[in-house]
Order: C-alpha cells, then structure tokens, then sequence
DNA sequence: TTCACCTATCTGAAAATCAGATATAAACTG
DNA sequence: CAGTTTATATCTGATTTTCAGATAGGTGAA
C-alpha cells in the first residue's frame, strides 16, 4: 500500500526531473527516494520512470498517473490545512438560514469574501419557510438567520438588524386589478390574495394581518409567483422575485392609494445565544453588520435616496 | 504525516462507528485502529472521535474532515486501479483527431460507453484543420482520426470507412445566390467560394478543384459560418453546422443545377501502423467500425434511405 | 450485579524506513 | 578519448515505526 510519502516523491521526482532533486527537496537520502519510488511501481505494477538515459523521464504511465497523485497530495494538503484551522477554533462547517423572499444578491460579494478568508470553511444556505426560522437556528441546524424583523424574538435569540428586503404588490398582467391606475383596501379585498408562506397555525405565530379574507397559501415566493401570473390573484412578494416580471409586463405592480405601496421590511441577524458563534460566523456576522446601505439600494431593497 | 492507512481507520471507524469492526474489516488489531486514529488526531491536532461513551461518535471538526478524508481515499483507490489498468496493457490516455467539420453527434453514444468501459482512460479529442491531420497522427500528438476520405495516404497510415459526412452549399438570406432556384457553375464562378481551411501551399497537398475562382480561406468552418452570413459568400460546409441557420432561415441551402446539391463524403478513421493502437485505442476504433449506418443517417449525415 | 463488548495502553517482536557507502552508468570537458 | 561530475540502484546496519496480543478500565444491556 503505497504512503502519502511515496506519492510525493513520485510527484516531487517527476516535477524535478531528478531523485536526488526531490530528495533534496524532501530533506532526504537520495536512496530513500529511489527505493519509494521503486515501491510504488512495485505497487502499481507499472513503470512510473524511463531510467535508461541519465535522468529519469516519465513514462507515458507515469505521466497519466501524476495527475493522480497530485490530487492525493492535494487532497492531503487540504485536510491538513483544514485541521489545522479548525484545531485554531474554526469551525468546519457554516450554514446561515436565510428566509425565503429575501434576495441574497445584496449577500454576493460578502459571500465571495467568506470563500476565500475561510477556504477551509464549508458555506451551507437554506432558505426555510417563515415559520421554520426559529425551530432551525434552536435545533443548531444553522448558526445564523437572516430574517424578516419581527417584533419579538423568543427568548435566548439575539437579533440585529443589517438590512432590507422590498415587497412590491403585483397582479398578473390581465388581472383585474392590474387596470386601477390606484386600488384601494376594498378593491383588494374583492380578489383573492396569494401569501408565500405554510398556512399558519396556532402554534405557527400570528397568522399577520392579510389585506383580503379569500387567502391562498402557496410553500415559497416561487410558486406564489407563478399562481399570480396565471391570474390566480394578487399578492406582495419581493423586489427581487417580480422585478423581471415588471419589466417584461408580465407583472403589474398595484398602486395603493391607502399607503406607500412598496412595503419595506428590516431584515434582522438571528442568532441563539447558547449556541456560541465561531469564527468564521462571527466574521459573517460582523460584516453582516457592516454591509453598507448602497448594496440594499442597488439591489432594490431600498428606494433611492 | 498522516499514512493512507490512518486515513482508512479514520474513515472506517466513522462509517462502522467502532474502531473494534474497522479492525476487523481491515484485518488488523483494534489496537492498531486505535493507535492509528490516536495519531491521525495528534497529526491534526483535532480531535475526531467523541469516546465519552461506549461508542466513539464523531466530533464536529471530525464530521467535517471525514469528506476530506475520504476524497484521499477515493483518490488513492483510482490511483491503484488506474495503475491496474494501465498495467494489463490499457493506456491511460487517447486522444482522437476529429477532422473540422465531422460532426460529433454520430458519436455522442459511441462516446457514452467509453466513458464507462474505460473509465481510467482519459479521452482528448481535438479537432485539427484537415491539413495537420496527417502530421498530428504522425507525431503522435493523437493514436486515432477521423477524416474526409481522401484518395491515397501517405505510407504507413492504416485506414476504414466507418461513416459518412455530409457537406451542404449554402449562402446568407440576402446573397444573391440565395434567390436561384437552381445555381449553376457559371453562377457560382461569380460570387466568392469560402473554404474552411487554411490555404494549400505546394507542401500541403493539393489545392482541390474549387468551383469559383475568387477564394477566400478561414480556419475553422465556424468562422467560414460567420463569413457566409454575413453575406461574404457561399460556401460548401458540413450539414450539422448549417442545419440550425436553415431552419431558421438565416441560411439558403444553394440547389446545384449541374449534380446533386447535397455531397456525401465518406469519413475514415485513420491511423499508424508504428504505432500500435492500445487496448481502448483498438476498443474504439471496432465501435467505429462496427457504427451501424442508421446514426449517420438520424444525424442527416446520410439522406433518409 | 453480571456479562458482553468497547477502547486505551503497554510490551516485545516483526517490519519498514532511513542514511551512508559503494558500484555503475550517463553526460560533459578538455 | 580519458577524466570528471553527477545521477541512480543496491547493499548494510541502525533506527524508527508498526503490529498483535495481553491487560486494564469503562460503558451499556440484561
């Protein structure tokens, strides 16, 4: 069973284009690389080196299997460089729970900075209905959540806020609804309203305060936004979802005359406090906490200034 | 410096969740297992395995390092059977010459059972002007082409028909050729011929028999393609790359008056005599053979029969 | 409590690895 | 063409590592 060892000699060896090169290299005895070597063709029962002229020269096996072993010594590499980040206080694994209908494309660069400040920390993002937020950041199964604000958090919860998340009330193109160059609460109240998220319950928190009495209840922004383009009815989703929609006409945002019709939402930074962030979720939170108010209005989550 | 052998005990211990049972899988004593994986944790400096309990369980930092524990693995696992392969007389690369212009979609089934056949061969193919083909065979650069049938080839190279590849005269929507019901020679002598190859010099071979005199080459038949609609030209190009531009009328197939509009070249697979072909060299080229005509023929290489 | 089974550690033996020395061959030098 | 330099293969004895078996302590189930 070829080492770890014998392959980097055969990787070091071939790079080199000479043993007492990479023995060199390895801090060894130049006999020691050519009896590994011999035993990984040994091993292998194939010639890694064509050794009739002074130096070695890769065969054509050889040079397939270099490819091969350069992967093994990087994938050694890796592990142990990520041990070693861990063994720093690191942890190995990451996921942010963020909820469905709010855009991560303010989150893009953020994201790009974690892969490469945390190479070795594996990024997981779920995107849980509403109503799952509390349960999965309790259960640990995430570490962070980006929410919509709410007024009170249970308790044992630390929240922030770091931004905003526009809703914007659309009809489908032919609805009738779409015609009012303003609507009001009785209009509204006339067609059926689409909600993305599971029917609440009484355990599920408060079922809001909807704008019609004839509800639907759709699992995720997605399906709502198809229901509403085949004219099912109306509903408040976010920027990020109907924007392609209203350019191309196939959405119509409704004017409300009651109110400022873009709906704006803070979106808060969750957290359990038993659950004690490490590294990398911390630097995720802090610059979270950072983020700039342009990414939010160059994303269509703020109206400009 | 952790051995594949830690690596295995770790990996083994974490999916039997007992180092007793990996011990016994890989026929060592468990006190084997156990020193090994002690060693693995001082390596990292990580600890992998929770033992409050009677069973170990893995720890958080171990969950996440078992997925790079067993990429090294599994690299070292294709290792050795690439190494098996190659020394039972398999090579452990092709690389296969497809002349410009031969369309791959005869070929993507052919391709298919490769893939899985051979799977430690990796397969190049590349895709030279007709002019290199000879001298990328020659040199070894490919073991295998695929070429327009010619009339004789130079000493040394062995070859077969195995298919057939169709070449279509067309113009651009607004060429004047495009508006003849029926082009003849003299009509075709009037307007630019674009050739998708570089120019025959007396060194490569023979210039053809054109059909117009004002000639312009390019070097690949995508951007002969490009030429021709933007109106540069006709030109005579491979029916799988104007198929698309036909259909939608971007293209005018040119109706020759003077033959069959529609010319079959046979397609050849070519290769050395000196240097033999390897076992899935030889594998491919029987499939190559062995082609039944019905794919050329779905492919509109060949008229419906 | 008893029993079965698991893990950590110790120990001596077996095996592998290593550095150094030596022999041989290839390229280079004059 | 002989001498020099450098590279690789192999041998050897010492060092280190690995291993199996034995032992001790602990956990969980009956």
């Amino acid at each position: 069973m070829p080492s770890i060892e014998n392959y980097r000699a055969f990787v070091l060896a071939a790079e080199l284009g000479s043993f007492s090169a990479a023995a060199r290299q390895m801090g060894k005895a130049q006999s020691a690389v050519s009896t590994a070597i011999a035993n990984l063709e040994i091993d292998c029962d194939v010639l890694l080196f064509d050794r009739s002229s002074r130096n070695p020269v890769l065969t054509k096996a050889g040079a397939a299997l270099l490819a091969n072993a350069k992967g093994i010594l990087l994938g050694s590499q890796e592990f142990l460089a990520r041990a070693k980040s861990m063994s720093e206080g690191v942890e190995g694994h990451l996921c942010i729970a963020i909820e469905q209908g709010i855009s991560i494309r303010p989150l893009l660069d953020l994201l790009g900075d974690f892969s490469t400040t945390f190479a070795h920390v594996s990024l997981e993002i779920v995107t849980p209905d509403p109503a799952d937020m509390a349960g999965i950041l309790k259960r640990g199964r995430a570490e962070l959540g980006l929410m919509i604000e709410q007024e009170g958090y249970p308790v044992g919860f630390q929240f922030r806020g770091v931004g905003y998340s526009r809703t914007v009330p659309v009809a489908g193109r032919d609805h009738p609804l779409a015609r009012l160059s303003q609507v009001r609460h009785a209009d509204l109240r006339q067609h059926r309203e689409l909600v993305p998220q599971i029917r609440p319950t009484a355990q599920t928190g408060s079922p809001g305060n909807r704008k019609s009495p004839s509800i639907w209840y759709a699992e995720n922004p997605m399906l709502v936004l198809d229901l509403v383009l085949q004219g099912f009815g109306w509903a408040e989703l976010p920027h990020s979802i109907v924007a392609d929609g209203i350019k191309t006409g196939d959405l119509v945002q409704l004017n409300y005359g009651f109110q400022q019709s873009d709906i704006l939402h803070g979106v808060d930074a969750v957290w359990t406090e038993q659950r004690a962030l490490g590294v990398a979720g911390q630097w995720m939170l802090n610059r979270l906490l950072e983020l700039p108010q342009d990414v939010w209005r160059e994303t269509g989550n703020l109206p400009a200034s």
